[in-house]
DNA sequence: ATAGGGTTAG
């Protein structure tokens, strides 16, 4: 042998030895590196094998910058070159680059093949992008490829993702003999659809046509029916498999886990649970995630976290879960403290656990945290999206944080997602809440589809306003629109009834429900009607359809009897809701503070300090009054005889000045309101104290003349604070809106939206 | 190197 000749034997070796290591999918990245050099120093790289290999080895290794280096490199790349990368790109679910690839080769004047356009498609699917997988089914038209099973298989599985049933089912319909695999995507898109006589139909014609389902065509209808909500659809699906001889896998347990706990059916996630130990299933990630999530939606959160705690590993899905689970079973605390947790152990938190944050914050009350993490999340450079903004804005409804929720409104708008049903409904309501009542009415009526959620919005914001005339009208609009009121349509309705004084309208809608819709009555329905009947004085007959009650009244029921009694200072029936009321809530200061009022109004300081006693000796603490505003974009929180505010001196001064003025003018301050036994010198002190007043004069202190005030306040408004108000925005010629705990009250030149009815 | 099925935010 001559030396030539050895020489290139060992130089292919050493070549074929390159090659063959690049075979693993393991080959590390350094590795790679090396091959890429020692390739290009070598020439070899013309040969397409390698150029494949090196080009997926980068691929595998998320390293498509020098994927692309090296496609570039290349003087004449190969079909294969460009297959490689649009296989990587889709499987990595870079569907944007798959179809820039794609373009790139096709202006090369390379005629796509068998083997890339199944792979363009799926990029199609993966973006729902419709106009894109149209050109790639003209392609797959002119290419005269369209008869290869693989390539109608994947454009049906295009036209499905992108909601075209129709043209998907054409497309099966011209297939000479369609496959299992054919079959069970089309069954899992009409079922993603939740057409279940069609999947019934399609599943009797695949058998008809001797192809018998397996695993996959079961899993495909299940999933699919999950998906469309039809929880209960799926719940049977899965049992037929089963019946059917099916072992159910990973795939099965988690999208039917996913539906019991929509249907909060904890008996099923039982024994579906047992199944997943019995199949060694307790490490799959997504089975994990549903039972955590199964769990949490079945009021179990010791089980939750129990699954939680014994998956090994960090996952994203089961921590979602987790924090949700946590959220929604009110232990919104412990969410935030595994929250932290996990992005303290580096865990990369996505959108959805951000929003599952934010949820559980805002629908927990916490709503400056909630906006904390809301700025927090888009510091870390995530987006907010459709869900995020709807779980948010309640929370600037909440604390009435007018700016933050016009800031997410331009937010909406600018990522044109205001016209979405969630984002929308939530403006509507959250504008209420802020007292722009008009500015819900114009979102409301710009709306171009309507559910039943955003009619409710609107009624609800009128009630909230007093504003009954304006609620009961869209109410009669929403029926000629052709939208059914529901349960909670009426909740929204009595309750304006009840803020308006209007008695007899309100019996008659409440006697309506049933009788012409069909709609029996919850307990809300209950409560909004204690509180309309016993806001009118009519204790004896609010008691007594409370004791007719198909069901027994809950907590807010008798605490609607004892505001009324409060109210009407009623000592007799007052004293039944109290003893109702411990029982329920024996840790609820209200009901103690309300009794002690009524108490108080009567001068039974006795029985006032028998209440004091009683929670002092379980250790209870009054709730203290408190007042928010909102002055350059900054919240003010100010409680009730707290002195602690940096302007008090001024704010003090300003009041002073406010009941001089009232005086002299013939108006002197209501001591009645302070239920303490203390000297009348004293007790103008304390009214002086109380938040909203602070709130107010903080208010004029710190904004330009004859500006809107607003302010809201945790408790109900205070009778001489009402008299106050409406006695500052005549002589400072502003408007003020008070929201208290039931309403809005709007004070302008002197008088009360409310009409001094609340 | 190519086609069908999964979970976790409102």
């Amino acid at each position: 042998m001559t030396k030539a000749k050895q020489a290139l034997c060992l130089f292919e070796c050493l070549h074929r030895s390159i090659f063959n290591s690049l075979n693993s999918t393991t080959a590390s990245l350094s590795h790679t590196h090396q091959v890429h050099a020692h390739v290009l120093k070598t020439g070899v790289f013309e040969d397409s094998h390698v150029a494949t290999k090196l080009l997926s080895q980068y691929a595998n290794h998320f390293c498509f910058t020098d994927a692309n280096q090296f496609l570039d490199s290349i003087s004449e790349p190969t079909i294969f070159s460009f297959s490689v990368l649009i296989y990587a790109y889709t499987k990595q679910r870079l569907f944007n680059q798959a179809l820039r690839v794609f373009s790139r080769m096709l202006s090369l004047g390379l005629a796509p093949d068998s083997h890339v356009l199944p792979n363009v498609a799926k990029a199609c699917a993966g973006l729902s992008s419709l106009k894109s997988g149209k050109q790639v089914h003209g392609i797959v038209f002119v290419s005269g490829l369209g008869s290869d099973s693989f390539v109608q298989a994947s454009l049906i599985h295009m036209y499905l993702k992108c909601i075209r049933i129709r043209d998907a089912h054409k497309l099966f319909d011209r297939l000479p003999q369609a496959d299992v695999v054919i079959f069970s995507a089309l069954i899992a898109g009409y079922a993603r659809q939740g057409c279940v006589d069609d999947v019934k139909k399609l599943f009797k014609k695949m058998e008809d046509s001797g192809v018998q389902p397996n695993l996959v065509s079961w899993n495909g209808i299940i999933a699919g029916f999950n998906h469309s909500r039809y929880y209960e659809e799926a719940i049977i699906m899965f049992r037929k498999m089963h019946f059917e001889g099916f072992i159910p896998d990973g795939c099965s347990l988690s999208s039917v886990l996913s539906a019991v706990g929509d249907l909060e059916s904890l008996n099923v996630g039982l024994q579906i649970h047992d199944h997943v130990i019995k199949q060694g299933l307790g490490q799959d990630k997504c089975v994990a995630s549903s039972l955590i999530d199964m769990y949490g939606k079945c009021a179990c959160p010791i089980d939750m976290s129990k699954v939680f705690f014994e998956v090994d590993g960090l996952d994203i899905g089961a921590c979602n879960a987790l924090v949700t689970g946590l959220s929604r079973n009110g232990l919104v605390d412990k969410a935030l403290e595994m929250f932290r947790q996990f992005q303290d152990q580096g865990m990369e938190l996505n959108i959805r656990s951000w929003t599952s944050m934010i949820a559980g914050c805002s629908q927990n009350g916490l709503s400056i945290q909630a906006l904390d993490l809301f700025r927090e999340m888009q510091d870390v450079g995530l987006r907010p999206n459709n869900v995020t903004i709807p779980c948010l804005l309640p929370a600037c409804g909440s604390i009435a944080a007018l700016m933050h929720g016009k800031a997410v409104h331009c937010y909406s708008i600018r990522t044109g997602i205001s016209n979405d049903i969630f984002v929308s409904s939530a403006l509507i309501d959250m504008y209420a809440k802020c007292g722009r009542i008009q500015v819900s009415r114009q979102l409301f009526d710009k709306m171009p589809a309507k559910n039943s959620v955003c009619w409710n919005a609107i009624i609800g914001g009128y009630a909230m306003h007093g504003n009954a005339k304006e609620a009961i009208e869209i109410f009669h609009l929403m029926q000629s629109n052709g939208q059914k009121p529901d349960f909670i349509s009426f909740t929204c309705i009595l309750s304006a009834c009840s803020q308006a004084g209007l008695t007899e309208e309100g019996c008659k809608y409440f006697n309506s429900m049933s009788k012409e819709y069909g709609i029996e009555a919850r307990m809300e329905h209950y409560a909004c009607m204690v509180t309309l009947l016993g806001r009118a004085g009519r204790l004896k007959e609010t008691y007594k359809m409370i004791e007719q009650m198909p069901f027994e009244p809950d907590a807010c029921v008798w605490g609607a009897l004892l505001s009324s009694c409060r109210v009407h200072n009623n000592v007799c029936l007052g004293e039944v809701a109290a003893r109702k009321l411990f029982q329920l809530e024996p840790t609820n200061c209200g009901n103690y503070t309300l009794l002690s009022n009524i108490y108080a109004s009567k001068s039974m300081w006795t029985e006032v300090d028998s209440v004091r006693d009683t929670m002092k000796a379980l250790g209870l603490r009054k709730d203290p009054g408190c007042s928010w505003i909102e002055l350059n974009n900054k919240m003010h929180m100010l409680l009730a005889g707290d002195q602690s505010h940096p302007q008090m001196s001024q704010i003090t001064e300003r009041l002073n000045k406010i009941n001089m003025e009232m005086k002299k003018s013939g108006c002197f301050p209501n001591t009645d309101f302070v239920l303490q036994d203390v000297e009348e010198q004293e007790k103008e002190q304390i009214l002086c104290g109380h938040s909203e007043k602070l709130a107010v004069a903080l208010g004029l202190l710190n904004t330009p003349p004859g500006s809107t005030l607003q302010v809201i306040k945790n408790l109900r408004i205070c009778g001489d604070c009402h008299a106050v108000i409406k006695f500052i925005s005549s002589i400072e010629g502003r408007e003020i809106y008070v929201r208290d705990t039931n309403r809005f009250h709007h004070f302008k030149d002197g008088v009360c939206s409310c009409g001094d009815y609340w």
